[in-house]
RNA sequence: GCGCCGGUAGCUCAAUUGGCAGAGCAUUUGACUCUUAAUCAACAGGUUCCGGGUUCAAGUCCCGGCCGGCGCACCA
């Protein structure tokens, strides 16, 4: 059998759904429509037949009678799942349901697997995201968070175009993979015979093109992590990086409270939804905290950056976390924050004021040299964002690379790698600039009410079969 | 990487203390001219994830492996 290459359709479910409402029970509308989709339930009644089909905006019922349907016998067999294409007439049934009635009708692709049981759908995690396809057909949330990701994803990049920053592509294949604290993933380039890093941040090049000019630049794309799965992690993900030259952290913070909810409203309407199953407020603006505030709260006693280390390890003791020998005050108290404040920070807040100790490439504070303008915007108890006003001395710069480089050498296994062409780039004069990198993917599981990332990610990483 | 839990027909799930491996849907065949997860009847469908072990007897108990879920760690 040859199924046809085309199919030229002029209507969908849902359109038809929506004008045809007033079209009382058994009358017909006169209307021939050409309507294609997948067949997704099918009743026989010995000379009439009703298939459900759906297409990508909705479902629409398909009539077919004996008397007025081409080749009936065969239609009545069609198997769930297969891809049809009508024309008929409009009608509504003597039972109310809105229907095509089909008199000539094409088999454009035939299932050769069912989706899942038509009522309970496909559970199994493994085949759902193994075979995505059929999970799309057999789980309507599926479609549902799959949309309002490429919705978000639509809102963030038509917000950035909006205020004038440009979309740009920097390199995945790196020499050095830098601008955060990650293990890459390796791969070899064979004419060139060299070893490349697959990017773990864009943040280097991005501020190499404020450098070059490109006052307002942004990238919205895939980073990868060597790092562990979990629900909320993923190898490979998306994240927003967006530079403004003659911004601050704060300005930072400002549009960054404002994109999210703006994207909220954008995708949902609303900044007020719940998650599950507890409320949850996008609205802007979001309280903004010093770091060694929120710790200080949470320990009951005044701690900051200053505070001697072993003190501060003392109290990371009492919490069950030993203190490595190479961390210092900053660590420490970012440590603390974590252990003690993270996972309570429900509504978005901003955490500010961060040690410069782990923050190598965020401007020292005007009013601490110990302290960095850096903010991570935190909700549902998970970072969500991180931004700060970018340091631009490339003196400065070198010394924190190589304070890094210590780091590494006394046996961290995260550090920032010293970047030289970064350096160099830095020496031709970047401008105050702040920047700021957002998980995409996070967000998403915001907006769909997903507690697992790979429900938003159409392709989750996955262990491939052993007999594969 | 570590811990806990899980894997039975194409899909969703049963199977008492270790005692004949089952149902619904899908598939196949038949009936039915307004169905809505249509209904009714019949047929067929199994390496119980894989490999060992204990036992008269293993889906069930033990060991190892594979894959997944959740938690921890790393990280965003």
């Amino acid at each position: 059998m040859t199924l046809p290459y085309t199919f030229a359709h002029d209507a969908f479910a849902a359109a038809l759904q929506t004008t045809y409402v007033a079209l009382t029970d058994g009358e017909e509308s006169g209307v021939t429509v050409r309507v294609a989709g997948r067949v997704m339930l099918l009743r026989r009644q010995g000379k009439v037949a009703f298939a459900t089909m759906r297409d990508s905006s909705g479902e629409i019922q398909l009539f077919a009678v004996a008397s007025v349907t081409q080749e009936f016998e065969e239609f009545a067999k069609l198997h769930l799942g297969d891809w049809v294409g009508v024309t008929g007439e409009v009608v509504r049934t003597k039972r109310g349901e809105l229907s095509v009635k089909v008199v000539n009708w094409v088999v454009l692709a035939t299932a050769l697997h069912n989706f899942g049981d038509k009522w309970a759908g496909i559970s199994d995690y493994d085949l759902r995201y193994r075979h995505r396809e059929a999970d799309l057909w057999a789980n309507p949330m599926t479609r549902t968070s799959l949309q309002r990701r490429s919705a978000v994803v639509r809102s963030v990049r038509e917000r950035c175009w909006a205020l004038g920053f440009l979309e740009v592509e920097t390199p995945i294949l790196n020499t050095i993979a830098s601008g955060s604290d990650a293990r890459p993933f390796s791969t070899h380039h064979n004419a060139l015979d060299s070893d490349f890093f697959l990017r773990i941040a864009p943040e280097l090049w991005l501020k190499r093109l404020v450098v070059g000019g490109f006052e307002r630049v942004f990238e919205l794309g895939r980073v990868f992590r060597n790092e562990g799965v979990s629900p909320r992690h993923n190898p490979e993900f998306t994240m927003l990086e967006i530079y403004a030259a003659y911004w601050n952290y704060e300005d930072m913070m400002s549009f960054t409270e404002e994109l999210v909810a703006g994207v909220a409203m954008d995708v949902l309407g609303t900044t007020e939804i719940e998650y599950q199953g507890r409320a949850f407020s996008f609205a802007a603006p979001w309280p903004r905290r010093a770091m060694a505030e929120l710790a200080s709260e949470a320990v009951r006693e005044d701690v900051s950056v200053h505070t001697p280390r072993e003190q501060l390890a003392s109290l990371l003791s009492e919490r069950g976390v030993e203190a490595q020998t190479s961390w210092g005050s900053g660590r420490c108290l970012s440590q603390l924050f974590e252990v003690t404040c993270e996972a309570t920070l429900w509504n978005p807040i901003f955490v500010t004021d961060f040690p410069v100790e782990i923050s190598p490439l965020s401007r020292r504070h005007q009013s601490d040299p110990e302290l960095v303008e850096r903010f991570e915007s935190y909700a549902i108890g998970r970072e969500l964002s991180n931004g700060f006003s970018e340091l631009i001395d490339p003196v400065d710069q070198r010394a924190r690379f190589e304070d890094q480089a210590r780091l590494a050498a006394a046996g961290e296994t995260d550090t920032m790698r010293i970047d030289e062409d970064y350096i160099k780039a830095l020496e031709w004069g970047l401008p105050p600039t702040a920047g700021l990198g957002l998980g995409i993917d996070r967000l998403a599981m915001l907006i769909a009410d997903e507690s697992n990332i790979r429900e938003v990610i159409a392709f989750p990483t996955l262990k491939p079969l052993v007999d594969q």
